[in-house]
DNA sequence: AACAATGTTGAGTGATCATTCAAATGAATT
DNA sequence: AATTCATTTGAATGATCACTCAACATTGTT
C-alpha cells in the first residue's frame, strides 16, 4: 500500500462524508472507520481536520477539468449549448441521489465560509473554476449575444442558478425547481440571441 | 419574567446562533449561555435539540410577512417593482453583515435537509412562503408579462437569484455576483416586458 | 390560605469530540 | 546487513457534546 493510496482514500472518504453530512456533522472517527485507517496515519497526512477539510476542497479543483468539464466539451460543440449541457450533466448527477445532497462546494461555503479561515480562498477558488469556462464558452459566443450583455455577469447568473436551483431542489426534493430556474435561463439567452440577431442585421428595426 | 419572554429569548438567542454558526456548529451551551437560560429550562420548552431548530424555522415562517414582505409591499406599488424591491432589499439586510451570513433558511436546508426528519417540511413551507408572495405580484402583472411565461416558474428563478446569488456573495466576500445576477435578471424581466408589449399592439410584427 | 401546575435551578450523566504519542513496521539507501 | 526515514498502529487524552433530574421557586386557581 503505496503513500499516495492511503492519503488519496482519506481525501476520498472525507470528501464523501462531508458532502453527506456536512463537515461539523462528519466525526474524524466516521472517516477513520470508513476509510480504514487508524488516527496516526490521517494525522501524519492532515496536521487537523480543518487542513483535511482544504485538501478535499484542493482535490475538488483538480478534478474541475477532467471531471466535469471535459466531458461537456467533449459532448458539446456549440459555446452555448455547453453552458446548458453543464446545466443538464449537473442536474444527471443530482437528481439520482434524490435530492439528498447539495453541491460539494455550495454546502462547504455556507456551512463554514466564515468560521474557518482559508476556506472561503478555497471556495473561492472552486467558483472561479466554475465560472471561468462559462464566461470563456459566451466570451466564444461572439456576436450571437449582445454586445452589451456582460459575459461575466451571464457567467454569474449561470452559476447562481446552478447553486440556487439545487438548494431549492434539495428543500423541496424535487428537481422541479431546478428545471423550471433553468428553462427561465434558457429563455432569456433565447431572447438575447434574438436581440443580437436583430442588431447584427440593422434593416431589422425594432430595438 | 413570564413564560413567553423565555422562551422567546432562546428561539431568538438560537435563531441567531444557528445563522452564525449553522446547527451542528452551535453547542447547546453556547445557547444556554447567550440567552441566559438554565439547561433545564430549554429542556422545558423544547425536548431537544432538533425541536429547537424546529420552532427556529416555524418562527421564521410566522415573521415572514411582518418583517419581510408587508415593508416591501408598502414601499412600493408596481408588481414588478415589489419583485426587485425585494431583491434590493434582501441586499440591503446582507451587505452590511460583510457576507459573514447567508441566508438563514437555506444555509440551514443545505446543512441538514437531509440528516433530519422535519426540517426539510418546515425548510419547504419558508421557501413556498417566499415564491408565494412573488408568484402572487407576477399574476398581478397580467398582460406586462407574456402570456406564456411561466408565473411559478418565474418565481422559482426569483429564489434561485436570491439564494444563489447570495451564496457566491459570501464565498466571495462581495456583493458583485448577487448584483450581477439581480442585473441580468432585470434583463430578463425587461426583455419578457418588450415581447408582452409587442403582443398586445399585433401590429407591431416581429415576434 | 392551600394546592396544583408551570417554570427554573445547576450539578452531573455517559458519549463522542478532535487530537496526541510512543512504539512498531515498512520501504529505500548506503 | 545496517541505517534511515516515512508510515502505521491503536490506546489514551482532556474537552465538549446533548441531555437528565431531583429539588426549588413562582404563578394561577379555588
Amino acid at each position: 500500500m503505496t503513500t499516495a493510496e492511503t492519503k488519496d482514500r482519506i481525501l476520498e472518504t472525507a470528501a464523501r462524508l462531508f458532502h453527506e453530512q456536512g463537515f461539523n456533522g462528519t466525526g474524524v472517527s466516521t472517516i477513520l472507520r470508513e476509510a480504514d485507517v487508524n488516527a496516526g496515519s490521517l494525522y501524519h497526512f492532515f496536521p487537523s481536520k480543518e487542513a483535511l477539510l482544504l485538501g478535499v476542497l484542493e482535490r475538488y479543483r483538480h478534478l474541475l477539468h477532467p471531471v466535469v468539464m471535459a466531458p461537456v466539451e467533449a459532448a458539446t460543440e456549440d459555446p452555448i449549448g455547453r453552458v446548458f449541457a453543464l446545466l443538464q450533466q449537473y442536474r444527471d448527477w443530482f437528481a439520482p441521489l434524490n435530492f439528498t445532497m447539495g453541491c460539494p462546494i455550495g454546502n462547504l461555503a455556507l456551512e463554514l465560509a466564515d468560521s474557518l479561515p482559508g476556506v472561503r480562498e478555497l471556495v473561492r477558488a472552486n467558483f472561479d473554476g466554475w465560472s471561468g469556462f462559462v464566461e470563456k464558452w459566451l466570451k466564444e459566443a461572439g456576436d450571437r449575444l449582445p454586445a452589451d450583455a456582460d459575459r461575466g455577469q451571464l457567467a454569474h447568473l449561470v452559476l447562481t442558478v446552478m447553486e440556487g436551483g439545487l438548494m431549492q431542489a434539495r428543500a423541496r426534493a424535487s428537481a422541479e425547481p431546478y428545471d423550471a430556474s433553468v428553462r427561465q435561463l434558457r429563455r432569456y439567452f433565447d431572447l438575447l440571441e434574438d436581440q443580437a440577431a436583430r442588431q447584427r442585421r440593422p434593416g431589422g428595426r425594432r430595438r
